[in-house]
DNA sequence: GCGAGATTATAGTGTTTGCTACAATTATTT
DNA sequence: AAATAATTGTAGCAAACACTATAATCTCGC
Protein backbone atom coordinates (compact mmCIF):
# COMPACT_ATOMS: atom_id res chain seq x y z
CA UNK A 1 0.00 0.00 0.00
CA UNK A 2 2.86 2.80 -1.23
CA UNK A 3 1.31 6.06 -0.88
CA UNK A 4 0.99 7.71 -4.56
CA UNK A 5 3.16 10.99 -4.39
CA UNK A 6 2.29 13.05 -6.59
CA UNK A 7 5.57 14.53 -8.88
CA UNK A 8 5.10 17.86 -10.61
CA UNK A 9 5.59 17.15 -14.13
CA UNK A 10 6.38 19.55 -16.73
CA UNK A 11 2.71 18.54 -18.34
CA UNK A 12 0.32 21.45 -16.03
CA UNK A 13 -3.41 20.32 -15.70
CA UNK A 14 -5.09 22.86 -17.80
CA UNK A 15 -7.99 24.91 -15.90
CA UNK A 16 -10.73 25.45 -18.43
CA UNK A 17 -13.36 27.30 -16.49
CA UNK A 18 -10.29 29.54 -15.42
CA UNK A 19 -9.24 29.76 -19.03
CA UNK A 20 -12.48 31.20 -19.83
CA UNK A 21 -12.61 33.77 -17.31
CA UNK A 22 -9.00 34.52 -18.16
CA UNK A 23 -10.79 34.50 -22.28
CA UNK A 24 -13.37 37.10 -20.89
CA UNK A 25 -11.04 39.51 -19.33
CA UNK A 26 -9.05 39.59 -22.45
CA UNK A 27 -11.85 40.29 -24.97
CA UNK A 28 -13.61 42.96 -22.87
CA UNK A 29 -10.02 44.88 -22.66
CA UNK A 30 -9.54 44.63 -26.34
CA UNK A 31 -12.52 42.98 -27.67
CA UNK A 32 -12.90 40.07 -30.50
CA UNK A 33 -10.78 41.36 -33.33
CA UNK A 34 -8.30 43.07 -30.45
CA UNK A 35 -7.45 39.69 -29.20
CA UNK A 36 -5.61 37.03 -31.06
CA UNK A 37 -4.84 33.00 -30.72
CA UNK A 38 -1.22 33.68 -29.59
CA UNK A 39 -2.56 36.60 -26.51
CA UNK A 40 -4.96 34.03 -25.87
CA UNK A 41 -2.39 30.87 -25.40
CA UNK A 42 -0.02 33.14 -23.72
CA UNK A 43 -2.39 34.62 -21.03
CA UNK A 44 -3.70 31.13 -20.11
CA UNK A 45 -0.34 29.72 -20.24
CA UNK A 46 -0.91 27.20 -22.66
CA UNK A 47 -0.36 25.96 -26.59
CA UNK A 48 -2.71 26.16 -29.00
CA UNK A 49 -3.58 22.69 -29.17
CA UNK A 50 -4.77 22.92 -25.78
CA UNK A 51 -6.96 25.65 -26.52
CA UNK A 52 -8.39 23.88 -29.84
CA UNK A 53 -9.07 20.80 -27.89
CA UNK A 54 -10.97 21.97 -25.11
CA UNK A 55 -12.98 25.30 -26.90
CA UNK A 56 -12.92 24.22 -30.73
CA UNK A 57 -11.72 27.77 -31.81
CA UNK A 58 -11.28 31.00 -31.06
CA UNK A 59 -14.92 32.21 -31.69
CA UNK A 60 -15.68 29.04 -29.42
CA UNK A 61 -13.80 30.17 -26.40
CA UNK A 62 -15.48 33.69 -27.48
CA UNK A 63 -18.89 31.94 -26.87
CA UNK A 64 -17.89 30.52 -23.54
CA UNK A 65 -16.30 34.14 -22.63
CA UNK A 66 -19.84 35.72 -23.53
CA UNK A 67 -21.92 33.52 -21.88
CA UNK A 68 -20.08 33.62 -18.69
CA UNK A 69 -20.58 36.92 -19.04
CA UNK A 70 -24.26 37.15 -19.19
CA UNK A 71 -24.13 34.47 -16.69
CA UNK A 72 -22.60 36.65 -14.17
CA UNK A 73 -23.44 40.47 -15.03
CA UNK A 74 -26.45 40.29 -16.55
CA UNK A 75 -29.11 42.78 -15.10
CA UNK A 76 -31.95 40.73 -13.37
CA UNK A 77 -34.27 42.46 -15.46
CA UNK A 78 -37.72 40.20 -14.32
CA UNK A 79 -36.53 41.28 -10.94
CA UNK A 80 -35.94 45.00 -11.90
CA UNK A 81 -39.52 45.42 -13.06
CA UNK A 82 -41.17 43.53 -10.43
CA UNK A 83 -42.54 45.21 -7.60
CA UNK A 84 -41.25 48.75 -9.15
CA UNK A 85 -43.01 51.72 -11.16
CA UNK A 86 -41.88 51.35 -14.76
CA UNK A 87 -40.40 54.43 -14.18
CA UNK A 88 -38.59 52.89 -11.73
CA UNK A 89 -37.37 50.15 -13.23
CA UNK A 90 -36.56 52.07 -16.05
CA UNK A 91 -34.13 54.19 -13.78
CA UNK A 92 -32.76 51.55 -12.22
CA UNK A 93 -31.75 49.46 -15.76
CA UNK A 94 -29.91 53.15 -17.20
CA UNK A 95 -28.15 53.53 -13.63
CA UNK A 96 -27.23 50.08 -13.26
CA UNK A 97 -25.58 49.57 -16.65
CA UNK A 98 -23.83 53.07 -16.61
CA UNK A 99 -22.30 51.56 -13.48
CA UNK A 100 -21.44 48.20 -14.97
CA UNK A 101 -20.31 49.61 -17.75
CA UNK A 102 -17.53 51.53 -16.33
CA UNK A 103 -16.53 50.26 -13.16
CA UNK A 104 -13.65 48.56 -14.90
CA UNK A 105 -11.88 51.50 -16.69
CA UNK A 106 -9.99 48.95 -18.77
CA UNK A 107 -12.96 46.88 -19.81
CA UNK A 108 -15.39 49.04 -20.49
CA UNK A 109 -18.37 48.78 -21.91
CA UNK A 110 -20.78 45.64 -22.23
CA UNK A 111 -18.88 42.35 -23.59
CA UNK A 112 -21.95 41.35 -25.23
CA UNK A 113 -23.28 44.71 -26.89
CA UNK A 114 -19.67 45.81 -28.24
CA UNK A 115 -19.10 41.72 -29.28
CA UNK A 116 -21.90 42.32 -31.86
CA UNK A 117 -19.84 44.88 -33.62
CA UNK A 118 -16.73 42.57 -34.49
CA UNK A 119 -15.41 42.44 -37.54
CA UNK A 120 -15.22 38.54 -37.19
CA UNK A 121 -19.03 37.37 -38.76
CA UNK A 122 -18.93 34.24 -36.48
CA UNK A 123 -18.06 36.36 -33.40
CA UNK A 124 -20.63 38.83 -34.29
CA UNK A 125 -23.55 36.08 -35.31
CA UNK A 126 -23.13 34.66 -30.97
CA UNK A 127 -22.97 38.20 -29.71
CA UNK A 128 -26.12 39.14 -31.43
CA UNK A 129 -27.78 36.26 -30.21
CA UNK A 130 -26.86 36.30 -26.82
CA UNK A 131 -27.54 39.96 -27.14
CA UNK A 132 -31.27 39.12 -28.45
CA UNK A 133 -31.78 37.29 -25.44
CA UNK A 134 -31.73 40.34 -23.17
CA UNK A 135 -33.25 42.75 -25.40
CA UNK A 136 -36.53 40.98 -25.92
CA UNK A 137 -36.40 40.17 -22.06
CA UNK A 138 -36.90 44.05 -21.38
CA UNK A 139 -38.79 44.46 -23.78
CA UNK A 140 -41.73 41.65 -22.72
CA UNK A 141 -41.10 43.56 -19.27
CA UNK A 142 -41.76 46.94 -20.88
CA UNK A 143 -44.59 45.92 -23.13
CA UNK A 144 -46.04 44.13 -20.54
CA UNK A 145 -47.00 46.86 -18.55
CA UNK A 146 -47.38 49.68 -21.32
CA UNK A 147 -49.16 48.36 -23.90
CA UNK A 148 -49.88 51.20 -25.58
CA UNK A 149 -46.68 52.24 -27.66
CA UNK A 150 -44.74 49.34 -25.61
CA UNK A 151 -42.73 48.74 -28.29
CA UNK A 152 -41.37 51.74 -29.21
CA UNK A 153 -40.75 52.27 -25.86
CA UNK A 154 -38.46 48.99 -25.56
CA UNK A 155 -36.85 50.19 -28.38
CA UNK A 156 -35.90 53.59 -26.79
CA UNK A 157 -34.63 51.91 -23.48
CA UNK A 158 -33.17 49.36 -25.06
CA UNK A 159 -31.42 51.83 -27.65
CA UNK A 160 -29.95 54.30 -24.46
CA UNK A 161 -28.64 51.25 -23.01
CA UNK A 162 -26.78 50.94 -26.20
CA UNK A 163 -25.67 54.14 -26.09
CA UNK A 164 -24.37 54.13 -22.42
CA UNK A 165 -22.34 50.84 -23.48
CA UNK A 166 -20.83 52.74 -26.38
CA UNK A 167 -20.21 56.21 -24.27
CA UNK A 168 -18.45 53.43 -21.92
CA UNK A 169 -16.47 52.02 -24.59
CA UNK A 170 -15.13 55.01 -25.44
CA UNK A 171 -14.16 56.43 -22.49
CA UNK A 172 -16.37 58.56 -20.88
CA UNK A 173 -15.56 58.63 -17.19
CA UNK A 174 -17.81 56.84 -14.83
CA UNK A 175 -19.03 60.11 -12.90
CA UNK A 176 -20.04 61.33 -15.79
CA UNK A 177 -22.00 58.55 -17.84
CA UNK A 178 -23.45 57.95 -14.53
CA UNK A 179 -25.04 61.84 -14.87
CA UNK A 180 -26.29 61.41 -17.99
CA UNK A 181 -27.91 57.99 -17.46
CA UNK A 182 -29.90 59.37 -14.45
CA UNK A 183 -30.72 62.21 -16.90
CA UNK A 184 -31.88 60.10 -19.41
CA UNK A 185 -33.72 58.41 -16.57
CA UNK A 186 -35.43 61.88 -15.57
CA UNK A 187 -37.01 61.96 -18.86
CA UNK A 188 -37.79 58.67 -19.69
CA UNK A 189 -39.73 58.80 -16.67
CA UNK A 190 -41.43 62.14 -17.30
CA UNK A 191 -42.12 60.90 -20.91
CA UNK A 192 -43.56 57.95 -19.16
CA UNK A 193 -46.21 59.95 -17.42
CA UNK A 194 -46.96 61.42 -20.49
CA UNK A 195 -49.81 59.87 -22.08
CA UNK A 196 -49.28 61.39 -25.92
CA UNK A 197 -52.17 61.22 -28.45
CA UNK B 1 16.07 33.13 -76.14
CA UNK B 2 13.92 32.77 -72.74
CA UNK B 3 14.05 36.13 -71.95
CA UNK B 4 10.80 37.29 -70.10
CA UNK B 5 9.08 39.62 -71.59
CA UNK B 6 7.16 41.84 -69.53
CA UNK B 7 3.66 43.06 -70.70
CA UNK B 8 2.62 46.15 -69.35
CA UNK B 9 -1.40 47.36 -69.48
CA UNK B 10 -1.75 50.52 -70.15
CA UNK B 11 -1.76 52.73 -67.53
CA UNK B 12 -5.15 54.40 -66.28
CA UNK B 13 -4.98 57.31 -64.31
CA UNK B 14 -6.01 57.32 -60.86
CA UNK B 15 -9.04 59.74 -59.73
CA UNK B 16 -7.46 60.19 -55.58
CA UNK B 17 -11.42 62.07 -54.65
CA UNK B 18 -13.02 58.96 -55.89
CA UNK B 19 -10.91 56.28 -54.39
CA UNK B 20 -11.64 58.80 -51.27
CA UNK B 21 -15.15 58.20 -51.90
CA UNK B 22 -14.68 54.51 -52.53
CA UNK B 23 -13.23 53.43 -49.82
CA UNK B 24 -15.89 55.65 -47.62
CA UNK B 25 -18.67 53.35 -48.97
CA UNK B 26 -16.16 49.81 -47.98
CA UNK B 27 -15.05 51.22 -44.39
CA UNK B 28 -18.55 51.87 -43.73
CA UNK B 29 -20.22 49.12 -45.12
CA UNK B 30 -17.63 46.64 -42.97
CA UNK B 31 -15.89 48.90 -40.54
CA UNK B 32 -12.01 49.40 -40.69
CA UNK B 33 -11.06 46.02 -39.33
CA UNK B 34 -13.04 44.44 -42.12
CA UNK B 35 -11.70 46.11 -44.71
CA UNK B 36 -7.61 44.86 -45.89
CA UNK B 37 -5.34 46.85 -48.04
CA UNK B 38 -6.45 43.83 -50.75
CA UNK B 39 -9.66 45.01 -50.74
CA UNK B 40 -8.98 48.38 -51.09
CA UNK B 41 -6.76 48.32 -54.02
CA UNK B 42 -9.59 46.11 -55.54
CA UNK B 43 -12.14 48.74 -55.15
CA UNK B 44 -10.03 51.53 -56.46
CA UNK B 45 -8.83 49.04 -59.15
CA UNK B 46 -5.08 50.52 -58.24
CA UNK B 47 -2.09 48.73 -56.96
CA UNK B 48 -0.38 48.59 -53.43
CA UNK B 49 1.73 51.70 -53.82
CA UNK B 50 -0.77 53.88 -55.73
CA UNK B 51 -2.36 53.75 -52.44
CA UNK B 52 0.42 54.50 -50.37
CA UNK B 53 1.74 57.05 -52.52
CA UNK B 54 -1.81 58.59 -52.44
CA UNK B 55 -2.45 58.32 -49.01
CA UNK B 56 0.25 57.37 -47.28
CA UNK B 57 -1.48 53.94 -45.43
CA UNK B 58 -4.68 52.37 -44.89
CA UNK B 59 -5.16 54.51 -41.72
CA UNK B 60 -5.06 57.70 -44.30
CA UNK B 61 -6.84 56.93 -46.52
CA UNK B 62 -9.63 56.25 -43.78
CA UNK B 63 -8.95 59.64 -42.47
CA UNK B 64 -10.04 60.93 -45.36
CA UNK B 65 -12.91 58.97 -45.84
CA UNK B 66 -14.06 60.07 -42.48
CA UNK B 67 -12.98 63.69 -43.26
CA UNK B 68 -15.27 63.46 -46.53
CA UNK B 69 -17.96 61.37 -44.88
CA UNK B 70 -18.32 64.19 -41.54
CA UNK B 71 -18.13 67.07 -44.44
CA UNK B 72 -21.14 65.33 -46.18
CA UNK B 73 -23.51 63.64 -43.84
CA UNK B 74 -22.72 65.60 -40.50
CA UNK B 75 -25.65 67.28 -38.81
CA UNK B 76 -25.88 70.80 -39.32
CA UNK B 77 -25.71 70.96 -35.40
CA UNK B 78 -26.57 74.89 -35.06
CA UNK B 79 -28.92 75.37 -37.96
CA UNK B 80 -31.27 72.77 -36.59
CA UNK B 81 -30.97 74.55 -33.02
CA UNK B 82 -31.27 77.86 -34.53
CA UNK B 83 -35.05 79.50 -34.05
CA UNK B 84 -35.70 75.58 -32.82
CA UNK B 85 -37.32 75.14 -29.24
CA UNK B 86 -34.97 72.86 -27.71
CA UNK B 87 -37.07 69.81 -27.65
CA UNK B 88 -37.91 70.50 -31.17
CA UNK B 89 -34.03 70.67 -31.83
CA UNK B 90 -33.31 67.59 -29.78
CA UNK B 91 -36.39 65.59 -31.79
CA UNK B 92 -35.11 66.70 -35.34
CA UNK B 93 -31.86 65.43 -33.92
CA UNK B 94 -32.91 61.71 -32.61
CA UNK B 95 -35.28 61.53 -36.07
CA UNK B 96 -32.37 62.76 -38.61
CA UNK B 97 -29.68 60.50 -36.85
CA UNK B 98 -32.10 57.65 -37.08
CA UNK B 99 -33.10 58.19 -40.61
CA UNK B 100 -29.55 58.78 -41.97
CA UNK B 101 -27.87 55.12 -39.85
CA UNK B 102 -30.17 53.28 -41.66
CA UNK B 103 -30.89 54.70 -44.90
CA UNK B 104 -28.70 52.53 -46.79
CA UNK B 105 -29.28 48.57 -45.14
CA UNK B 106 -25.29 47.90 -46.24
CA UNK B 107 -23.92 50.41 -44.42
CA UNK B 108 -25.10 51.04 -41.41
CA UNK B 109 -24.78 53.45 -38.38
CA UNK B 110 -22.50 56.70 -37.84
CA UNK B 111 -18.72 56.03 -39.87
CA UNK B 112 -17.35 58.56 -37.01
CA UNK B 113 -19.31 56.96 -34.54
CA UNK B 114 -18.83 53.23 -35.62
CA UNK B 115 -15.41 54.10 -36.63
CA UNK B 116 -14.47 54.67 -32.39
CA UNK B 117 -14.96 51.07 -31.92
CA UNK B 118 -11.87 49.87 -34.49
CA UNK B 119 -9.36 47.52 -33.24
CA UNK B 120 -6.84 49.14 -34.83
CA UNK B 121 -5.44 52.36 -32.40
CA UNK B 122 -4.54 54.61 -34.67
CA UNK B 123 -7.90 54.26 -36.88
CA UNK B 124 -9.77 54.54 -33.11
CA UNK B 125 -7.69 57.88 -32.76
CA UNK B 126 -8.75 59.63 -35.77
CA UNK B 127 -12.37 58.36 -35.36
CA UNK B 128 -12.65 59.95 -31.77
CA UNK B 129 -11.27 63.05 -32.81
CA UNK B 130 -13.71 63.68 -35.39
CA UNK B 131 -16.45 62.31 -33.36
CA UNK B 132 -15.32 64.70 -30.77
CA UNK B 133 -16.02 67.76 -32.80
CA UNK B 134 -19.39 66.92 -33.32
CA UNK B 135 -20.25 65.69 -29.85
CA UNK B 136 -18.56 69.47 -28.35
CA UNK B 137 -21.08 71.28 -31.26
CA UNK B 138 -23.82 69.74 -29.80
CA UNK B 139 -23.13 70.05 -26.51
CA UNK B 140 -22.32 73.72 -26.66
CA UNK B 141 -26.06 74.33 -28.32
CA UNK B 142 -27.43 72.46 -25.54
CA UNK B 143 -25.56 74.59 -22.67
CA UNK B 144 -26.32 77.56 -24.37
CA UNK B 145 -30.08 77.31 -24.24
CA UNK B 146 -30.66 74.92 -21.18
CA UNK B 147 -27.50 76.70 -18.42
CA UNK B 148 -28.98 73.96 -15.64
CA UNK B 149 -27.69 70.29 -15.74
CA UNK B 150 -26.50 71.40 -19.84
CA UNK B 151 -23.80 69.04 -19.11
CA UNK B 152 -25.37 65.80 -18.20
CA UNK B 153 -28.95 66.75 -20.78
CA UNK B 154 -26.09 67.08 -23.49
CA UNK B 155 -24.62 63.78 -22.78
CA UNK B 156 -28.04 61.84 -22.10
CA UNK B 157 -28.55 63.06 -26.12
CA UNK B 158 -25.09 62.60 -27.83
CA UNK B 159 -25.56 58.96 -25.63
CA UNK B 160 -28.95 58.22 -27.26
CA UNK B 161 -27.66 59.41 -30.72
CA UNK B 162 -24.69 56.96 -30.37
CA UNK B 163 -27.08 54.39 -29.13
CA UNK B 164 -29.01 55.02 -32.23
CA UNK B 165 -26.08 54.27 -34.51
CA UNK B 166 -25.41 51.06 -32.51
CA UNK B 167 -29.12 49.97 -32.79
CA UNK B 168 -28.70 50.75 -36.59
CA UNK B 169 -25.17 49.06 -36.77
CA UNK B 170 -26.99 45.56 -35.54
CA UNK B 171 -29.57 45.65 -37.86
CA UNK B 172 -32.53 47.60 -36.72
CA UNK B 173 -35.01 48.25 -39.57
CA UNK B 174 -34.95 51.76 -40.50
CA UNK B 175 -38.84 52.18 -40.11
CA UNK B 176 -38.40 50.96 -36.35
CA UNK B 177 -35.11 53.13 -35.39
CA UNK B 178 -37.24 56.08 -36.71
CA UNK B 179 -40.17 55.13 -33.92
CA UNK B 180 -37.61 54.25 -31.39
CA UNK B 181 -36.00 57.81 -32.15
CA UNK B 182 -39.51 59.74 -31.70
CA UNK B 183 -40.01 57.87 -29.02
CA UNK B 184 -36.82 59.07 -27.00
CA UNK B 185 -37.62 62.54 -28.42
CA UNK B 186 -41.14 62.28 -26.59
CA UNK B 187 -39.42 61.14 -23.37
CA UNK B 188 -36.80 63.83 -23.88
CA UNK B 189 -38.64 66.58 -24.71
CA UNK B 190 -41.22 65.94 -21.32
CA UNK B 191 -38.37 65.90 -19.26
CA UNK B 192 -36.80 69.12 -20.67
CA UNK B 193 -40.34 70.98 -19.85
CA UNK B 194 -40.16 69.28 -16.78
CA UNK B 195 -37.99 71.20 -14.55
CA UNK B 196 -36.23 68.87 -11.72
CA UNK B 197 -35.47 69.48 -7.94
C1' DG C 1 13.08 65.42 -79.54
C1' DC C 2 14.62 64.55 -75.02
C1' DG C 3 15.83 64.31 -70.34
C1' DA C 4 13.63 64.62 -65.63
C1' DG C 5 10.47 63.58 -62.37
C1' DA C 6 6.26 61.66 -61.14
C1' DT C 7 3.42 57.53 -61.15
C1' DT C 8 2.55 53.21 -62.37
C1' DA C 9 2.76 47.68 -62.19
C1' DT C 10 5.39 43.66 -60.89
C1' DA C 11 6.58 41.12 -57.41
C1' DG C 12 7.78 40.69 -53.71
C1' DT C 13 9.09 41.75 -48.09
C1' DG C 14 8.62 40.11 -43.17
C1' DT C 15 5.05 39.52 -39.85
C1' DT C 16 0.96 37.86 -38.01
C1' DT C 17 -3.22 35.45 -38.51
C1' DG C 18 -6.06 31.25 -37.00
C1' DC C 19 -5.18 26.70 -36.84
C1' DT C 20 -2.99 21.63 -36.93
C1' DA C 21 0.05 17.25 -37.67
C1' DC C 22 2.69 14.70 -34.84
C1' DA C 23 4.83 12.44 -31.19
C1' DA C 24 5.73 12.41 -26.30
C1' DT C 25 3.63 12.14 -21.92
C1' DT C 26 -0.09 11.50 -18.66
C1' DA C 27 -4.26 9.38 -16.96
C1' DT C 28 -7.58 5.73 -17.12
C1' DT C 29 -9.27 1.23 -18.07
C1' DT C 30 -8.70 -3.61 -18.73
C1' DA D 1 1.13 -4.54 -15.95
C1' DA D 2 -0.49 -3.80 -20.55
C1' DA D 3 -3.55 -1.45 -23.44
C1' DT D 4 -6.24 2.46 -24.44
C1' DA D 5 -7.63 7.08 -24.37
C1' DA D 6 -6.77 11.86 -23.43
C1' DT D 7 -3.88 15.86 -23.50
C1' DT D 8 0.19 18.00 -23.76
C1' DG D 9 4.50 20.58 -26.17
C1' DT D 10 7.13 21.12 -30.40
C1' DA D 11 7.03 22.81 -34.57
C1' DG D 12 5.06 24.62 -38.39
C1' DC D 13 1.15 24.97 -41.79
C1' DA D 14 -1.04 28.00 -45.61
C1' DA D 15 -3.24 32.24 -45.96
C1' DA D 16 -3.81 36.97 -45.07
C1' DC D 17 -1.97 41.05 -43.16
C1' DA D 18 0.01 45.92 -44.03
C1' DC D 19 3.48 47.54 -46.65
C1' DT D 20 7.62 48.40 -50.12
C1' DA D 21 11.97 48.00 -53.37
C1' DT D 22 12.54 48.29 -58.04
C1' DA D 23 12.00 49.26 -62.61
C1' DA D 24 8.99 50.29 -66.54
C1' DT D 25 6.09 53.84 -68.35
C1' DC D 26 3.82 58.04 -68.41
C1' DT D 27 3.60 63.35 -68.50
C1' DC D 28 5.72 67.57 -69.01
C1' DG D 29 9.08 71.39 -69.44
C1' DC D 30 12.40 72.62 -72.52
Amino acid sequence: MSEKVRVRRPRRPFDRQLGVEKAQHLFHQRGYDGVSVADLTQALEINPPSLYAAYGSKAGLFEHALRRYAAEHSLPVSEIFEGRDIGEAVTMIFVSAAEQYSRDAAARGCLVTEGTRAADPEARAIASEISAVMVSAIGKEIRKRVPQNGDAIADAVVTMVRGLSAAAYTGMESSRLRAAAEQAAIMFKAGLSTPIA
